[in-house]
DNA sequence: TTGAAAGCGTTACCAC
DNA sequence: GTGGTAACGCTTTCAA
């Protein structure tokens, strides 16, 4: 059978409550027994059962974490520096993939509320936000990250979408160009980041190309991208240069496109969104709006253990800044394109 | 206040062992009752600890992960696939990095013990056996998946790692290929998979090529295959084909080779393994062998899951087959290119 | 068909 | 300094 606090305390001769101290490090009680019981847990090779102390009210050490999908791997790298700064600061990840479904998010946040999980973060849509609401009401601490957030008061940490879509509107425009698609989700970080690509055309006298529209498809990034681009192709009026609102996305930009047979930057530029590891993989390597992922996880972690140890009196929002990471996607409008 | 099983109790005039009858449908209660306690679970929005019943001997219905990086594409999928069957059978999972460092996949282990999961799934490296056999002797489920396994009894599930390197060799042997070069890590897997691929050569009375080494570069595959391939670049008795143990390492090679104004597959044939997303999103698309990571997911919960449960007398391990998926990365040996 | 009570492995308060 | 003991929220026998 498994060892217990009672084992421990009947070989080294002392009381449950004098090994409960030792291992707390809490009360006062000499070197001497100290060290008996140390020696004791050891030879006995114990460890403490952490279903009863948190029932005894301690913490759990668990965070939950609802991400849309692993395989995305923009989620993947958050979910790793996520789970690398919770590490450092003792606490254990339960993965979530939520895929976009608001049923299985309520699901994994009942099923988590049952086991005690110290908080939430959710890099999840959440685009029905009565789930986070409830939670805040339950007072679990949650953390929402990677997504903007809702117009009510709840602990955040993103990047600010509208300057990301912002910052690549203006380096195709200083690169020239003038007709510029864009493929994006219909999710709120993809709104925000259009709005500001929008906002940055507008103050040049620009407008997106007509053809664009938000993309279905759902399941795969890398198809949906290409058919937006072929969308953009056939259509008249042909842009040079496409924004992506995410890597995936653009990465089925740049197939299609050589598909269609076009130079990827001479003939097409195309700008992505995240920087996560397939940005350099695909070829071109990709000019991309960079999101500081590592200091995200890492950021988002620190205020959830804030909360949790009770640090935090008013709801915080981090927002960091997203940056224009140039490759070899992008290149000054040909104009020999033109004739296209 | 958190409401409890009294407070059900109170409110529906029974006892709490009726109320966990109830919850659990065990005994034998009037439906009249059962009725009136579930509505009343309802009013209050009554869910149960599931802490408190885990410290009385029931499962904690959460599983260990522990894997080297969620970074790599064929480990987020794997985890992904594990994690989507272990929410079909009411499964949470904790993921844990390890880095291939045993300090940490130590850590996690002791960590996760005092949480007391129901069992532990193993993806990383443990090249280091004891603390595996140390599992198993305090009975507590483990598989282990996606590496070949020791020499004692325990429950894995993996693919055939030779035939994964015999398959891509007689691959590129059928393209008329003479001198290949490996890019391998010292890993288990990766050694047995170029055992696999010297078995194929052999037998056709080839070698590879004389420039091969293991990699020690861990922290960056794409970095690793660049290196390495550029090593077989340089010296002389330049390969033909290169078989990279991984899509990632392929990525490096393909990368490489590029910069050195090589055509991919004209000049360089490459073949990878595993079959990740970035397969088909690298150009030209990789030629790879599949390991079949859904099955693998899928294989691996259902074995812990028929553990837990005791159906399991005797240790047991599923093999799978790798397969090979022909793309564009690979072709015919070019008899130009003989002049190299 | 229902309920009282013992126990799961801790923590924390209060005596000694 | 140390120990007794009442919680924590649940499951499970055993009586009624």
């Amino acid at each position: 059978m498994k060892v217990t606090i009672y084992d421990v305390a009947k070989a080294a001769n002392v009381s449950i409550a004098t090994v409960s101290k030792v291992i707390n490090n809490t009360g006062n009680i000499s070197d001497k027994t100290r060290q008996k019981v140390k020696r004791i847990m050891k030879e006995l090779d114990y460890y403490p059962n952490m279903l009863a102390s948190a029932l005894m009210g301690k913490q759990t050490k668990t965070i939950g974490l609802l991400i849309p999908d692993l395989v995305n791997p923009f989620f993947s790298e958050l979910a790793r520096r996520i789970e690398d700064r919770g590490h450092e600061l003792g606490y254990n990840i339960v993965i979530c993939n939520t895929d976009y479904d608001s049923a299985k998010e309520n699901k994994y946040l009942l099923l988590l509320k049952q086991k005690r999980v110290d908080g939430f973060i959710l890099a999840s849509g959440f685009e029905d936000l009565k789930k986070v609401e409830e939670l805040i009401k339950e007072e679990i601490p949650v953390v929402i990250v990677a997504r903007d957030f809702p117009m009510f008061s709840v602990n955040a940490v993103a990047i600010d979408d509208f300057m990301g879509g912002y910052v690549a509107a203006n380096h195709l425009i200083e690169l020239g160009h003038q007709n510029m698609g864009v493929v994006a989700r219909d999710l709120w970080s993809n709104r925000e980041r259009l709005r500001g690509f929008h906002y940055a055309l507008e103050s040049h006298g620009l407008q997106i190309n007509k053809n664009f529209d938000f993309i279905k498809d759902i399941n795969d990034h890398i198809k949906a991208g290409r058919h937006m681009t072929e969308k953009y192709l056939t259509g008249d009026n042909r842009p040079t240069a496409i924004f992506a609102c995410n890597d995936l996305l653009a990465a089925g930009v740049i197939q299609m496109a050589k598909e269609w047979g076009l130079q990827i930057p001479e003939d097409l530029s195309v700008i992505g969104f995240d920087n996560t590891s397939i940005a350099t993989v695909i070829d071109p390597p990709l000019t991309t709006v960079a999101q500081p992922i590592e200091s995200m996880g890492r950021e988002v972690m620190d205020l959830m253990v804030s909360i949790i140890n009770g640090e935090k009196e008013e709801k915080s929002r981090v927002t960091l800044l997203p940056s224009l990471v140039t490759r070899k996607s992008t290149q000054a409008l040909n104009v020999a394109c033109k004739t296209n």
